[in-house]
Formats: C-alpha cells, structure tokens, sequence
DNA sequence: TGAAACATGTTACTTTATAACATATCAAAT
DNA sequence: ATTTGATATGTTATAAAGTAACATGTTTCA
C-alpha cells in the first residue's frame, strides 16, 4: 500500500473505497445509512484532513443533520469500525483508505495543505517498549507532521 | 533512561527536574518566571497528564492568574523548549522527564490513572517513511494508549 | 534613561466535543 | 402482522479546549 502523496486515480479511489465500506457493512450486518457513507464519501474525495465543523457545513448544506451530534456519531461509527481515523494532532478526521485490514497505521499530515497520507508501521518497537514496561497497549497513535513534497517545491523553506 | 512506571524516589525525581530547569534557563537567558516553574512543578510532581484548566485552577487557588492565556503562554513556554509534551490524545500536558536532551519521545498513557511514562524510540522506521514519500518532517507523536501494570493488577482485564 | 524585547492582565470569542432525553426506524421472533 | 428490543436520529443545552487582540507592565542593555 502505502499510497503516500503521489498521484493516483482519485475517483477510482474513492469509489473502491466506498464499495469496500458497503460490502463490509452488509457482510457484518452494519448499518450503513445516508449520513454515515456520505460523510465517508466527504472524507473520501477530500483525502484530507476534516475537522467536525467543516463536514458538519457540509450536511447542512444536504440537509443531512444540522446538530455537532450528527456529526460526532458518524465519526463514531467510522472510527470505530476502522473505516475512519481520527488525527489528535489537529483534531481533525481521514478516511482509512485501508478498512477493514488489521493495522497500525502511521500518519504523514501536511501542516500545508492538509493533505494525509497512512502508511503502516512495523508494530515491534512499540509492543517491545510497552511488554518492558508491562504496559498494554489498546491504541497506538502515531503521526508525522510536516510538509509534503508538492507543497515542498513552492517553498523550500 | 526510560523511567516506565517502576517506583522511584519522587521527590528527588521532581527537585532534580526543577535543578535542571532553572540551569537550563540560566545558561540559554531564558526567563524562568514564578508561572512557568509552578507550571513545571505541578506537572513533575503529579507525574501524569494534566489538562491545561485543571492547571489553571492551581495557579488560580495561588494567585498566579485565572485566565486561560495566563496557562496557555505558560505550557508554550515550557513545550517550546522542551521542559513539557502535548499528549495529542489527551488535550493534556506532562513534564519532560529529561528536558534539553534532544529526543523522539514515545508515550505510554494510562488511561485509568493518566500517568504517563515517557521513553525514546529509534528515528529510523518513521524517518525512513518520510524519506521514501519525499515528505519533511517537523514534529512526531508518538503515543500509545492503555492500561498500565498497576492498573492491570486490579482488574486483568 | 529611553527604547526594544519580553512578559502579564484581561476581555471576548472561537473551536471542539459531549450529556441528556425524546422520537423514530429497523430486524427478528412470536 | 405485531410486538419488542436494539439501533439510529433530532434537538437543546452546555462543557471543555484554545486563541485573538490589545493594554499594561517589566527587563535588559545600548
């Protein structure tokens, strides 16, 4: 995988996306209603970074929800079956472009442009610093924030 | 280093902190006001995450101010020089255990006491992704989120 | 001793997220 | 078909986290 920033066939992209997502719901009997896959598809096409608010203007605008509830339970739903991450470092939220693979997914974030890119992390050194210390791990955070190379070029700092 | 969540001697490890904190100011002309090293004092002597208002509410009980910017500019201080971290996944804030050192740090964070326990990782895996994708790095979080062996002994879960 | 840099005080506000409770819809078993 | 339990939505209100902006004070050092 890995998918970092280079270019690809982005409706392609997302359509794969949004065909995985509805083939995984219908397979583990979830459902996968009008708010849930168009905030799926939203995080989808951005292939970026959304804060809550911003998708959020974007239901209102379908009359989908209106309310931070409509928002907040869809990201939920997403996040919690894998199909979406959230990104602590700005609050913000991507889709998995990956779902349903078991992984410890790594994130390059564009301070930029807000463009994300998952990678996958080898788990060992993490699980070794936490069975030293005894610790067990339920979730592991990991992202890199930076700039892309396209936003790079422009400036070279 | 690495300074898990075994016991240690505390109050040495907080006094020894301050020690290397008003030296550190010293040496770089950095100003060490009574704001930031309460700041600093009440982070290392609690020894876990704690959240920017809940800190406020001491220097608040003190008289050492009662808006938010009055802990805000205090935690940018200490996290811009490296005396302090941002737990991304808390919104909360922990004392540097070995502040100047230059250092990828790693968190384990309990999630029932909120102690934190910081340790290093190895660069290589997350550089080495970065390089490949042409991505620049400017700052990494790590975290890893879970039950600590204190916590794990009450109820294994 | 005055000017520049740094730090604080304060008001007001924005952004992010959740609690709580009423209502509606779905799914499956009787 | 109908009840029922689980799941999802609508809505109000509020909590929690973070920042902008500007006035005032305090160091430092030329």
């Amino acid at each position: 995988m890995s998918n970092g920033f280079q270019n690809h066939d982005h409706a392609r992209c997302v359509s794969g996306g949004i065909s995985e997502l509805e083939h995984y719901c219908a397979g583990e009997g979830l459902r996968l209603t009008p708010v849930r896959k168009r905030v799926f598809e939203l995080l989808s096409s951005a292939h970026r970074a959304m804060g809550a608010y911003e998708l959020l203007d974007h239901l209102r605008a379908e009359d989908l929800g209106s309310q931070p509830p409509v928002i907040y339970r869809a990201l939920d739903f997403l996040t919690s079956h894998g199909f979406a991450h959230k990104i602590e470092g700005l609050n913000a939220f991507v889709a998995c472009t990956n779902p349903g693979a078991d992984h410890d997914p790594a994130f390059m974030i564009c301070r930029k442009c807000d463009r994300v890119a998952e990678s996958n992390t080898s788990p060992g050194q993490l699980n070794q610093m936490a069975s030293d210390a005894g610790f067990e791990i339920e979730h592991k955070v990991v992202e890199v924030l930076g700039v892309c190379p396209d936003c790079n070029v422009q400036e070279p700092s």
